[in-house]
Parts: C-alpha cells; sequence; structure tokens
DNA sequence: ACCTGAACACCGTTCAAGT
DNA sequence: ACCTGAACACCGTTCAAGT
C-alpha cells in the first residue's frame, strides 16, 4: 500500500524497476485478477502505453514479478543432505506464503516455472554434499513437488479462514521429514 | 473437437450440460484463456447472454466444469490403509492429468479446492482400515500436497517437450511410496 | 530515441425489451 | 417463464502521431 502510494509521485521517470514496484503492490493488496496494465499505469500516474517502453508485454510483467520474488530464496545450506533439502524447502515455501495472493504465478504451469529453474540450485547443492547427480535430482524432483502442492494448499486455505499458520507449519515440516526418509531408503 | 462440433447444431435446446460440454471441449483443446461466456455461446449458435439462463456467472461454470471432471476419480479401494492412499492418490493424478489444459482450475488455491473437497471421502476411506481418526486426516493433507504439486508439475513438463510420461508415472510412484513409507513411522 | 492518445478486438455482466 | 440485443465498464496491444 505504501507503495502504491509512493508510485503516485509523478516526478520519478518511468523505469521497470518502478512498475515492477507497483505491480507487486497491486497484485499483493488486491489480487492478481486487479492486476493489469491500465491499473499499474494509472498508479503510476500515465497511459498504459507507457508501460511498454519498458516491459514487452504483459507476460514479461509477470514474469518479472515471479523473478523478484523469488530472489529472497536463501541459498541451500548444510553440510548432510536432508539438512541442505530442509532449509531449501523450508526457504522456497516461506517466500512463497510471505506472497500468499502471488502464488498461482509462482507455482503455474506455464513457461519454465520459477520453481523448477530454481531446482538446478538444489540439485548442485545436493551433489556437494556427496548425493550421485541421480539421487541429487531425485530427491529435488520430489521435494519440489511436495513443497509447489503444499504452497498451493496452504495459500488457499490461510486466505479463507483455515487452520493456523503454526499448525499449517507443522504440517508441513511433518511431511518433508516423512518425504525425506522414505526417500533416504531409495537412494543408492 | 467432436464435441464442440456438435455444438453446432442448433436443433438442441440450451441447457447447462451442453454448456458445460462445449466449456470442457474448448477448454480442453485450446486451453483455459480460450474459454470464455463469448466463444462457449457462439460454439453453441447463440448470444452470451443465453447462458446466463443456466449458469450464474463464469466462476460456476468453472466450478461446474472442476466438478464434472473429478467425478471421474474413482472411489478408494482396499484393505490396507496404504493400499487406500495409493488408489486414491493414483486415481486423483489421472484424473487431473486426462486434462491437462484445466489443472490450474483443478488445483487452484481458490475457493473450496475440489481437491480439498474430496479428501474428506478420503478421509473416511482410510478411517475404514482401521487408521484413527486423526492418523487418516494426516495422511490425506499431505498425500493431497504431493499430488497437488505433481499435477501441477507434470502437466506443466508434459506441455513441453519434457520428459515422457512413463518416466513422470514413475517419479510419482517413488515419491508417493517414500511419503507413505515416512507416514508410517509418525502413525500413533 | 522515447513517449502516448486513439483505436481495435476482445472480455463479463446489467438492463431493458422482446416472445 | 425464458430468451437476447444493446450497452457499460473493463481488458491487452497495434499503430500512428507527437516530442
Amino acid at each position: 500500500m505504501a507503495a502504491v502510494t509512493a508510485g503516485r509521485t509523478e516526478t520519478q521517470p518511468l523505469s521497470r524497476d518502478r512498475i515492477l514496484d507497483v505491480a507487486l503492490a497491486v497484485a499483493s493488496d488486491e489480487g492478481l485478477e486487479a492486476l493489469s496494465m491500465r491499473r499499474v499505469a494509472s498508479e503510476l500516474g500515465t497511459g498504459a502505453m507507457s508501460l511498454y517502453n519498458h516491459v514487452p508485454d504483459k507476460q514479461a510483467l509477470l514474469d518479472g514479478l515471479a523473478e523478484r520474488v523469488l530472489t529472497a530464496v536463501e541459498a541451500p545450506s548444510g553440510s548432510g543432505w536432508r539438512e541442505v533439502a530442509t532449509t531449501w524447502a523450508t526457504s522456497v515455501r516461506r517466500t512463497m506464503l510471505d506472497h500468499r495472493r502471488l502464488v498461482p504465478l509462482l507455482v503455474t504451469p506455464q513457461r519454465p516455472a520459477p520453481l523448477l529453474a530454481m531446482a538446478a540450485s538444489a540439485v548442485q547443492a545436493l551433489e556437494s554434499t556427496g548425493l550421485s547427480a541421480d539421487d541429487a535430482r531425485h530427491v529435488t524432483r520430489l521435494v519440489a513437488r511436495f513443497v509447489a502442492g503444499s504452497v498451493m494448499v496452504d495459500a488457499a486455505s490461510t486466505r479463507r479462514g483455515g487452520p493456523p499458520r503454526a499448525q499449517l507449519d507443522e504440517t508441513f515440516d511433518l511431511g518433508l521429514e516423512a518425504m525425506l526418509s522414505g526417500l533416504e531408503a531409495q537412494l543408492t
């Protein structure tokens, strides 16, 4: 909301960054349905067409939004593969739930989904703990699926008056633990 | 495609069922982006407003579509809880992947997501195998999350030239097995 | 070069008028 | 009662005209 108000100041020049700032504020406050080129432009005190000097089209704006949000995911760390997988999964989930209304954009089955793009770094981190390339891919693939589903469900249920966040966190932690224990038996 | 063509026959009266038939055909063939009230109406040889005599609004049409697709999910069966969980998860995934382009609608974090609605029947089936109510809910919650994430990822990757379906199936089966083995240790 | 108003081809839905 | 055309308030984007 603060960002939206700041966006109304008409002195600063238009830029991709300022456009993304406003787009993020609108989508966070009012949801993806409210995010239109015309709306972002009017928030910036200009016409829709002015945005096209800084962004090729709306899809590119959405991609930029997803990319910006996901830079907050911390690099996976830890010495054991389970620890690496856990910190990665937890960080991805926390980041996405920090932007509940953007979740469909972050997990969507369009384009090279950002979630899958991040998978490469997870695979690498897992390999550095001693896992084989095959095992690292296997673990990443399945953890990513569980995280994606959890984020969808959790974002949906916190929007309505679902269970408290603490309970969703606990369910996630238990599920991740179960998945990792089960995977351990499948490693070569 | 066949349904769309059949829809052009202008003799039959309009009905919710015929509208859903056409909507399903359009969305399956051309994706959810192509699905509009005006498009469905024109496919039926009438104007957009005629649809509103049988469907309150577009959201209700989408809900009807999701509901219709998900009736194909088989009732979970089996004597042990693992077998019940496996048949349910597999049936939900297969049904959703039979309608790849509808997946965002089926797993979306809006409204009482149909996936969660179906969860109640899974909980009941699990309880009938001897699981406690708490355990049945725990297993259902986590399996549903894994299934939702898997379907999102699988629908996205088969749309592009991703890995063959057989490999995605195997990844899913292994992941489900891992999840269930891990959950087994958490049961009371 | 960068910007932008008018215009085009769409949306979902309200409303009033038809049968 | 059921149906539906015109109209309203929106979309994203092209194109031509401005600076």
